[in-house]
RNA sequence: GGGCCGGUAGCUCAGCUGGAAGAGCGCCCGCUUGGCGUGCGGGAGGCCCCGGGUUCGAGUCCCGGCCGGUCCA
């Protein structure tokens, strides 16, 4: 048999093939008894109460005595990631420790930082946050370890044979297992669009590992060979934790040394082992993900003999202290490694995380915050990962302002469903599935709250069992919107790369050049250039190209296809620029020098951030401007005022210390190892070599942008406004040298304009204003009560021009200075007090006239307001409407006398109709 | 990045198919009480987020913007 499969340690070792009765697959033991797989379901746990390994109690002991059997086997020990995965673009979130290669290291663009290597990489995997805490051994949050062998073309370190080898020395001689409880099942695994054949390795009925033998590439659902050969290994370190406690659940093992502290606090009694065990022991064996979840209970309560009842109440709470946990640990990492909870992004699943386990807590009916259980979690945890340790307050205040927050959202939703629950029920209509969507989707209220709202009300709410489901059903499919190229890579494809001259003198600004190539009369290729082109927040240079013949060329945009600088020039007739001929380029050289100082600015700026504001800031945008800049930053919350004063102060502090600024190359990951990740500040950063931008002893960033050669000549920077443009993201605009100061001039400008109205010296411009504001204030609501008190004393007078027509008196008058609004109120005033009354009031302005016809109550059965108004309209040529007794509208200016003879006669038409 | 919801008194919010800006709490005053609370009566407090449009008329409808919330990538 030649497959990978079949490795030599199993021929050495005599081990056997086997096919599983249940499942069918294959699998290979040294125990002839063996008889199925060994993976659930088609076996049970064993090892729970009687571990098969040499005892371990903690996660560092493992994890230590895993990374010396590798490195005393030819491995470099590596240094773990981050669990940001800020070098991708496809992912959020590190979910194995493979991520840390792709797609740098497994394309074979990026070296291997050793090879081959072993690391114990934190992972998140969100995908069944269900099953944490439930099934026994689900986690959010848990350590890969890993070694990885990297194979490019052809096999230079190892394969399938050894990493078997080294799996079961690894199993058998460091953790003592004994050799027949090893077993290997064949499969194949698939990911990221790579995959290969694998085992996995189960003992006693638990998955500790996978072994991936990474050599296809997938392409259309078909497997092609790659050419590489990458061993992906996989071993569960909490896993093995369980297994060589040999205690009920994983959960029982990984949190043993806050599980009394928190079981305390939220008073859970300590559970019995044996139902413990059982509900590990059932759930290692059913597909959770189809489980019906109360059938399993039940179940479970006839195997340990005791009610569904009994079981739910000693294992519900349990269920949610373990998850609390879980999540805890996972924010730890997420936080401390720069997520910050935000309704977009990376930020949204660290809410989503923190929301679930503030619901867990609810779900205990205790008053323990769930910033109590971080703050005892993250003591703990901060102990073995003590990078964390200096970052203990500033991630509990992140959580606490998430739990006020969410308990804002929730008392918010509760008032929603209550409103909206009693519209339905004035309607008699039922809360359906879409109405609890709609709730969900747009208040962020979870339907078993809506359901306890509608208790409270005595109306019954039913959730429909797929409820999420549902939703998942409607979110559209979303198309990632592509940014066009400006030019087809395909025509540059040939082109030798451009001598970038801006990185050897970024205070180059004149200088000659051959023309390489011209396309489309209108983008320029040269062998060598000083024009920046776009890129990493900085527009473009502008300038000009002067050719032979002495034309001038205006070049307007600069960007980068590949490895070519492609100079747009505008369109022109004759174009003079012939291919091989020298050029001289000639940059604006004011526009150029305002943005290295922006770009330098924006440098200075992040670092005195962090400084302030604390290490959780990371940029998430910037946007280089001669006039404004900007900077995206993560932070929880507004900056204030004293705030952004500080950080100002801060960032002038390093302008004028004059700092040097050193750009270099360097390799990769000895400048990952010197800075940290903080030097992917700008995004992805692809290669092997990166540039790094130095300010002495302040900030180091990878970055491609044209810079200052010390911080001085920044000159000055000035913080315009921070707004926040998302939950969690910050944006500071600034202004950096002369732009700075423009700035500040326009403001002393305009402060000084307003204190030149005011009247009023500069010091004194705020209670100037301020007084100015009280005083219209007061004199808007004069206003109101002088007309108010007008209206009173001009009734009488308007109520006696009345002329009788039959019952109704019919009153027309024209009031000076009014609006439509008061004309109303003068008629309300009269129709109030005179049920008969027919009131025309109509004011007069620019020759045009707005009427206002108001009925009194007992007048509106004889005249309805609309027939008389638009007899009105018709002598005033305008437009109008209303209701039966109001009617409203405007037209041209009619004469006193001549409007009131019209409406007097019109009512009396409506009256001897009335009286036939 | 996309979808949905909201912005009205100091606070929590009503305000229907466009037609005279509201309630509860809080605040102030008076009475009730030995005093506080309570109870009753009275009062103050509004650029209905901003800008445009439709209309005789917009808190309400349409478009754009700002701010907040929420869900999904």
């Amino acid at each position: 048999m030649k497959t990978l499969y079949n490795v030599k340690l199993f021929r050495e070792k005599g081990f056997i093939r086997k096919k599983c009765p249940i499942c069918g697959d294959y699998f290979w033991t040294l125990n002839p008894d063996q008889n199925t797989c060994g993976e659930p379901p088609c076996a049970e746990y064993e090892f729970i109460g009687s571990p098969p390994t040499a005892k371990y109690r903690d996660l560092e002991t493992i994890r230590k005595k895993y990374i010396e059997f590798f490195a005393k086997r030819g491995h470099t020990p590596v240094k773990r990631y981050p669990i940001v995965a800020r070098w991708r673009e496809d992912v959020y979130l590190v979910g194995a420790s493979i991520y840390c290669f792709q797609p740098w290291v497994t394309e074979g663009v990026v070296d291997p930082p050793a090879n081959p290597l072993v690391i114990s990489q934190p992972c998140i995997r969100l995908t069944d946050l269900d099953n944490i805490g439930r099934t026994g051994r689900h986690l959010s949050c848990f350590e890969m370890m890993a070694h990885h062998a990297f194979n490019f073309k052809e096999i230079t370190t190892y394969w399938n044979n050894k990493t078997v080898e080294l799996c079961f020395n690894f199993f058998t001689e460091e953790l003592k297992v004994p050799e027949e409880k090893v077993i290997f099942k064949e499969g194949m695994w698939s990911g990221g669009g790579n995959a290969g054949e694998d085992f996995e390795v189960l003992i006693d009925g638990l998955e500790v590992a996978t072994l991936v033998f990474m050599h296809y590439r997938v392409h259309d659902s078909k497997l092609v060979e790659m050419g590489n050969y990458i061993v992906d290994t996989g071993y569960g370190l909490e896993r093995i934790l369980w297994l060589s406690t040999g205690s009920p659940t994983l959960y029982d093992s990984l949190f043993s040394e806050i599980l009394p502290a928190v079981k305390k606090i939220v008073s859970v009694p300590e559970p019995d082992f044996e139902i413990m065990s059982t509900l590990s022991r059932y759930f290692g064996k059913i597909d959770v993900s189809k489980a019906d979840i109360e059938k399993s209970y039940r179940e479970i309560a006839s195997l340990v003999g005791i009610s569904v009842d009994e079981l739910r109440s000693i294992v519900i709470p349990l269920e949610n202290i373990y998850a609390v946990l879980d999540h805890c640990r996972a924010l730890m990492f997420m936080i401390g490694d720069g997520v910050v909870p935000s309704n977009t992004g990376a930020g949204y699943l660290a809410r989503l995380l923190i929301r679930r386990a503030i619901r867990n807590l609810l779900k205990l009916s205790t008053d323990v915050k769930l910033t109590d259980i971080m703050e005892i979690s993250l003591k703990y945890w901060t102990s073995l990962f003590t990078e964390y340790r200096e970052l203990i307050d500033n991630i509990l205040e992140i959580v606490e302002l998430e739990e006020k927050k969410y308990a804002q959202t929730l008392r918010r939703g509760r008032q929603i469903c209550r409103t909206f629950i009693k519209k339905k029920r004035e309607k008699e209509e039922k809360v359906s599935a879409e109405d609890l969507i709609y709730l969900y989707e747009s208040h962020g209220i979870p339907p078993d709250i809506v359901r306890e709202a509608g208790n409270e009300l005595g109306v019954e709410i039913t959730i429909p069992q797929n409820f999420y489901e549902l939703l998942a059903k409607r979110a559209k499919p979303q198309l990632a919107k592509k940014e066009e190229a400006p030019l087809d890579p395909a025509l540059v494809e040939n082109i030798e790369k451009t001598r970038l001259l801006y990185y050897e003198d970024p205070y180059l600004f004149d200088f000659t050049a051959k023309v390489l190539k011209v396309i489309s009369g209108k983008y320029v290729i040269l062998d060598k250039t000083a024009f920046y082109p776009t890129g990493g927040g900085q527009p473009s240079d502008t300038g000009v190209l002067k050719t032979q013949s002495g034309e001038e060329l205006e070049v307007v945009n600069v960007f980068k296809v590949g490895n070519v600088v492609v100079h747009e020039i505008k369109a022109k007739e004759d174009l003079s620029i012939k291919e091989g001929e020298t050029v001289i380029g000639e940059i604006d050289k004011e526009m150029r020098l305002a943005l290295m100082r922006a770009h330098t600015a924006t440098h200075i700026l992040l670092a005195s951030l962090r400084k302030v504001l604390g290490p959780h800031v990371w940029q998430a945008g910037a946007q280089k401007g001669v006039e404004r800049s900007r900077l995206d930053i993560t932070h929880y919350r507004h900056l204030t005022l004293s705030q952004i004063h500080k950080i100002e102060a801060l960032a002038n502090r390093i302008v004028r210390e004059n700092r040097r600024v050193k750009t270099f190359f360097e390799d990769r990951i000895t400048a990952e190892q010197r800075y940290g990740f903080t030097l992917y500040q700008g995004g992805v950063v692809p290669g092997r070599e990166i540039r790094v931008v130095e300010i002495e002893d302040w900030d180091a960033e990878a970055c491609g942008g044209t810079h200052c050669l010390s911080t001085g000549e920044v000159g000055l920077i000035k913080i315009i406004r921070s707004m926040r443009i998302q939950d969690g993201v910050e944006r500071i605009e600034f202004a950096a040298g002369s732009s700075a100061l423009k700035y500040v001039q326009s403001l002393e400008k305009t402060l000084r304009e307003v204190s030149e109205k005011l009247g009023s010296p500069l010091e004194d411009v705020l209670p100037s204003v301020t007084k100015l504001i009280e005083e219209y204030r007061s004199l808007r609501k004069e206003n109101e009560a002088l007309k108010k008190k007008l209206f009173r004393l001009i009734k009488d007078t308007v109520v006696a021009q009345a002329e009788k027509v039959g019952v109704l008196s019919v009153i027309v008058y024209e009031v000076a200075e009014a609006e439509a609004h008061d004309l109303l109120h003068l008629a309300a005033l009269i129709t109030r007090d005179n049920a008969n009354a027919v009131v025309v009031l109509y004011t007069r302005e620019n020759g045009k006239a707005t009427y206002l016809i108001l009925v009194g109550a007992n007048a509106s059965t004889i005249v309805d307001a609309r027939v008389l108004g638009r007899k009105i309209m018709e002598l005033a040529e305008g437009r109008g409407g209303g209701k039966q007794d109001m009617f409203t509208g405007r037209g041209r200016y009619v004469l006193l006398e001549t409007l009131r003879q019209r409406v007097v006669e019109e009512v009396s038409k409506l009256v001897e109709k009335i009286n036939k």
